[in-house]
DNA sequence: AATATTATGGACTGGACATTCCAGAACGAA
DNA sequence: TTCGTTCTGGAATGTCCAGTCCATAATATT
């Protein structure tokens, strides 16, 4: 009986996910996403809550999305050396591409007022946890099997990682030159010094 | 003739900075200033003028600032090792102060649409080079004296550490353990893995 | 074709906010 | 004291937006 749905949520969610990117949560209006998505706003607040609910739903689409793309690199059965290079290579792949350069949702999340409630908060901080938890388990990784240097506790170093990748997000939103953000990433990843 | 004013403009400016630190530009209304500084709307128009020239007088102090503790820093006649020594420890007491934990006005300003204007986007970049060349200067001193590796080139390392440093003042507003901030600061100034 | 369900666009409500206007109070100089 | 200027608080205006309502159109099933 009922009429068909004539989009699909997963799509519409993706564009709205890329409109929060660029805008962020306050600046977005639902209008705005009217516009990115083609759905009207009508059917926006049937399938999927007010505003907020949408942009929960587009915040775990993303987070899923960062899951696949990034633990699946840090947790191959490989080298930690390996592991880290293609790790490398896949910060700077998000960071030149066009997604990427309007910044990481997560650290968007995080410097806006959004982050006061307690949703975003929990789900920021634990994808913050997997990503440095994932990180420092290579790193141990590679200590143990003599790749790297035992001088700091491996937690201390993903995190030393992860916060300079955060400012290359942040960087990539002041619109530096994507030569400079390669290089901040190659000189972190060569160790400094 | 005229009543004499009852506050201090630099008084008033550090008031609204403080306030557009904490909640950001967009998210700051009249109001919040009026509170913060216990002056009235109307006075606070006559003064400064309208919100953004407000913000962009407060967005000066706050750099004035800056420039006079980091610069100051940066820029002393020491051996390389030991001037990124005090670096080091000024990092660590302005992300463990209480102003500190609310992240830094340049990086807000560009996670914020604020950035979209010209005059912000201008003083943001022309801060983040002067702070990179400076600190770039340091680690060619260091490098020159045979203190310092030269592996890479010091303004891929001062933008390293640049960002290592945005990215600690994106962890503090996050709310992250100081532990943990001050751990990444350690990793990164004791040369990683 | 009839019906139930969904989609769509426009209109409406209520609230938040920047900015301006206005009237009254305060105060320094003449 | 009186005048000119500045303070202060409140009211008024105009804009933007989230969320809701409603009437109309579309469509899959029966």
């Amino acid at each position: 009986m009922p009429r068909t749905r004539e989009f699909e949520e997963t799509e519409v969610l993706q564009k709205a996910l890329q409109t929060f990117i660029i805008k962020g949560y306050e600046s977005t209006s639902i209008q705005d996403v009217v516009d990115a998505t083609g759905v009207s706003r009508q059917s926006l607040y049937n399938t999927f809550g007010d505003k907020k609910a949408l942009y929960l739903k587009a915040f775990d689409a993303y987070c899923t999305r960062m899951k696949e793309e990034v633990h699946s690199v840090l947790e191959q059965d490989k080298p930690a050396r390996m592991v880290l290079d293609d790790y490398r290579q896949t910060m700077k792949d998000i960071a030149a591409s066009p997604e990427g350069c309007k910044g990481c949702l997560l650290v968007n999340a995080v410097m806006g007022n959004i982050y006061a409630d307690p949703e975003v908060k929990a789900r920021v901080k634990t994808m913050f946890d997997e990503h440095d938890r994932a990180l420092a388990d290579v790193i141990l990784r590679g200590q143990k099997a003599g790749e790297l240097p035992k001088k700091h506790s491996p937690m201390a170093v993903a995190q030393m990682f992860h916060a300079c990748m955060i400012g290359v997000t942040v960087l990539a939103r002041s619109e530096a030159p994507k030569q400079d953000m390669i290089g901040v990433i190659d000189a972190l990843f060569e160790g400094i010094l």
